[in-house]
DNA sequence: TTTGATTTTGAGCGATCGCTCAAGTTAAAA
DNA sequence: TTTTAACTTGAGCGATCGCTCAAAATCAAA
């Protein structure tokens, strides 16, 4: 052996993730991902290989990041629609303060990377195609539980939510509208509930 | 006097705006926006003063657009809810092979402009706040047509289509999704109706 | 200890960035 | 035709970009 990494992996990622979520690929500088992390350029290179390297692990760990504020409100919750509005209305209202963004991180990747054959377009397409089939498996347990009427498939639902979702996240990315997100979450829910 | 400038101003915006609604911001080179536009360094820094005057111009000329293609189809369509939902599938489907990208460049703009006390931040903010007004005041009229009950506010109305347009726009800025687009358009009109 | 494989460091490379400005070109006014 | 103010050109500036690599530091094994 010699010598061991003296850095914690999960930790550096989480940060870069911050930052990335922040301000974008493109924005975001190596000295900016030196800062936040507190590692060298060698360092970083060697366990990552480049800036697109280091994003790659940074947008997949939000991936997680999110579903685990699902799975803790699925143990939490009575049911599993009350556990998603609960983690809609944390990422909508309460995270708005600590939290780098309004906007989902695969989102803003989405939108960012212009190029369809880029690696990391790939990789926000499939991150999100994921989320969506975690959804769907959470729609179709909704379903059983009678939570929600079996009229719409639980893929339906799951793309339901998504739009929602997301364009509910879009329009909060904007001042002075924090008092509407409240009726506007219960609005969605009602509607999913009616479909 | 002595000379007049070559360019045609509103052509050169056009332009400016097509590529830096594709790309975004930041990864519009100013080489990128010479190519485009045909112009060189000199002459865009005199006309516009600075990458960010240009993009402030293009953004607005964009906004524009988008009020332009509803304008024409209220003029052939036989209501206001018809016209919207032409505008809709036009930008959702009919648009794609032949638009910079899937995504409305406010929305872009509101997403990648991170410092909401910058420049460019906010007025993608003040432009999205003029189409919703914008959008108000066909409701408005749309209510007083009775093509929507009066149960829901015109402003509402506005929101609501703007999240709509604003997650159907995300949503289908994805391979494959393609033939899913008409009934969720048609699915988000019915909605719409029922509020 | 000493050794030596491994990791960390940071100066700095070549490329590209947004942008400037002196020189050349143009065309209305004299 | 000459003058002259306005416009266009493009070489290239200083700054910053993503990234490399030789040297220094580190620590398990000998």
């Amino acid at each position: 052996m010699a010598n061991k990494v003296k850095f914690e992996r999960e930790q550096v990622v989480y940060a870069a993730s911050q930052l990335f979520w922040e301000k974008g690929f493109h924005a975001t500088s190596t000295r900016d991902l030196q800062d936040a992390i507190n590692m060298r350029p060698g360092s970083i290179y060697a366990a990552f290989g480049s800036k697109e390297g280091l994003y790659c692990e940074a947008i997949k760990n939000y991936a997680k990041q999110m579903q685990s504020l699902i799975d803790e409100r699925l143990v939490s919750c009575s049911s599993i629609l009350e556990a998603l509005q609960d983690f809609v209305e944390y990422v909508v209202i309460s995270s708005q303060s600590h939290t780098p963004s309004s906007i989902c991180m695969l989102v803003k990747a989405n939108n960012e990377f212009v190029d369809k054959d880029s690696y990391l377009y790939q990789i926000s397409v499939e991150l999100m195609i994921d989320f969506e089939h975690y959804l769907t498996e959470l729609f179709t347990n909704a379903i059983a539980n009678k939570e929600l009427s079996g009229n719409t498939s639980a893929i339906d639902y799951a793309r339901f939510f998504q739009i929602q979702f997301t364009g509910l996240r879009s329009y909060f990315n904007r001042p002075n509208v924090e008092k509407l997100a409240k009726p506007m979450i219960e609005n969605m829910f009602s509607l999913m509930k009616s479909l």
